[in-house]
DNA sequence: CTGAAAGCGCTTACAG
DNA sequence: CTGAAAGCGCTTACAG
């Protein structure tokens, strides 16, 4: 039904190998034949089978992405981050979320073969002994996210233990002891290296405090059951430190319901900094978590891997976090190497 | 390097024919052979060649997505619904972002013949002649928010004028007779019929006002600046309708910073219904469009077509926008058959 | 500079 | 029930 090169080589008097050569441009056609079929490819809007090209050329031109969730403005943000640098390299994106399920995820990537020249893999519930199994390594890859080791290929990671370390401490300076917790799923990697880094970094501080953590489950309603409850709490925290952005603010919201006032009466502050944090209120003190970059530095790292697959070995690379200081937290703006001062709900410079 | 149908079919004592005719699950194959031949390819850990199997079979089980930009919640709630429904459809998605530039949707809509069984088109700056000479007949399409009629391809579109007038008529029976506006982009067919709506809702209620536009371009920053506008004038609007939620939000942010009281001495209101609009305070009074919907509908409309390119036909789907009315207009949260009540940054029933 | 031919990895009539 | 063969639409050595 569609037109191929056949018949744009019929049309045009030449063989389809001349046709081949003359629209990929390479220097063994005469500019006269060349401009020919170059006219007869318009007016027949000819466009090349991609499938066709794609089996005899080994490449695609397109790269597979694997994410755990559409939701939110994290993955939005990521990738955005992908797709800006795969633009500028010429490649396409194959999406694909495994809404959390394994074998979802498996049949993703089966499906993948032969359709891409690469993959991204963002999976917080995966473990090494799945990518060990699921990932051949004839198959470029990139984990985001991924535990340190988990697998033989290229890593690009955010440092969430060290965010919720420098989280903690900045709390602790503006005189917050009692930190309360909303964690994230248990199950996913950075949930629990948030986690860790809030429980390290409050124990070195104050040893003889029990913090309380309460379950999120990274969604808004999480956050916000979490709100009702500090609201309810005999003893209050004078702080609480989610562990995202969309918890925070559903434990905003609670508060707010509730007639709890932020900061004076508890200091409330998340993770990550979704473009939706500078505009709740009080603008919400978090992490930074640089997401769109995370995708760029992913898709960079893959193009260089598919070029070099030599390049795979050690290539973890952790992308630092910084502190973002709005009105939840109720410091002082102070401003240091590890802070980026904002005003509260501030626009950047 | 990867693995073929051929080692499999060698590795099981049978030919290729037989192999094939087992993974896909044809009937016609023992079940003694099919089970060996089954066993075979999980040792070898075959998996079948995309682009080949392409090839000869006419289906790629992936939907092309071109998107004009990959920016702010509209586009990941987008996403989201399109993703969705192609998941229990079985469907992949190959995504390309155009940034407003026609050739990029140009060169997208090449890269994806022989790669995709359809294509989901989403350009508010696409013209009628453009769809004409890009889209070939072969290939399934369906346009999201295209203008009425601008193709002969399935269109799924939301009802911005009527959105807008919805709105306009509100904020004149709450009291707010001088009603400015922030426009979109002109060159923008969503922005064009959002603002159309508001002209001529408002120039029927109240003939003799000649309305205050300004022009934004979707993005919070020219929403600020719009805000900054309504701040210095001598004579300032009671209400600001702007065309999109973002620029209300930037809106909200510059009279925040004046110290105008929103909604005591001005009205804001928004477009879209974004998750955000629900968390900025005071929460953003809104026209609610469906995004998600959007895509799932457009989605599922084109498997439809893909199945039976008959249903073309006639299929310009119109899906009605809700207003949403919050804390930011000042309105006595009415309930009628046209507005659906929610409190303050209230939390969804 | 150009063409005939082989081949990429599959699927599917067609025989048997 | 199984296999040999043709073919999907391209590209690329290999000759000339």
């Amino acid at each position: 039904m569609s037109i191929t090169i056949k018949e744009v080589a019929l049309a045009a008097g030449v063989s389809v190998a001349t046709v081949s050569r003359a629209m990929n441009g390479h220097a063994n056609v005469t500019p006269a034949t060349s401009a020919r079929i170059l006219e007869v490819m318009r007016e027949l809007r000819y466009t090349p089978h991609g499938a066709a090209q794609s089996l005899v050329t080994r490449r695609t031109q397109t790269i597979g992405v694997l994410l755990p969730d559409m939701h939110g403005e994290f993955f939005s943000e990521l990738i955005r981050g992908i797709d800006a640098a795969a633009r500028i390299q010429g490649l396409h994106l194959l999406l694909s979320s495994s809404h959390g399920d394994l074998s979802d995820t498996t049949a993703a990537l089966k499906m993948m073969r032969g359709r891409v020249d690469g993959l991204l893999i963002m999976s917080p519930t995966a473990t090494a002994q799945f990518y060990a199994e699921q990932l051949h390594e004839s198959l470029p890859a990139v984990l985001i996210n991924a535990p340190a080791g988990a697998a033989p290929h290229a890593c690009v990671a955010v440092d969430n233990y060290g965010g919720a370390v420098q989280m903690v401490r900045h709390l602790h300076r503006s005189g917050r002891k009692r930190i309360a917790f909303v964690s994230g799923p248990n199950n996913n990697h950075d949930a629990v290296e948030r986690l860790r880094g809030f429980r390290e970094a409050l124990s070195a501080l104050e040893p003889d405090y029990q913090p309380l953590v309460m379950h999120g489950d990274f969604n808004e309603p999480s956050g916000f059951r979490a709100g009702q409850q500090v609201v309810a709490l005999a003893e209050r925290p004078d702080a609480v430190f989610a562990a995202n952005d969309m918890m925070a603010i559903g434990c905003l919201l609670a508060l707010a319901e509730a007639g709890v006032r932020v900061p004076e009466d508890v200091a409330v502050v998340g993770y990550d900094n979704i473009p939706t944090a500078r505009f709740v209120r009080p603008a919400l003190t978090t992490v930074s978590v640089p997401i769109a970059d995370l995708g760029t530095v992913a898709l960079e790292r893959l193009v260089s891997v598919i070029e070099d697959p030599a390049k795979v070995q050690g290539q973890e690379t952790l992308l630092r976090t910084q502190l973002v200081v709005r009105g939840s937290c109720g410091a002082s703006r102070v401003s240091n190497s590890n802070l980026r001062v904002l005003g509260s709900g501030g626009r950047p410079a």
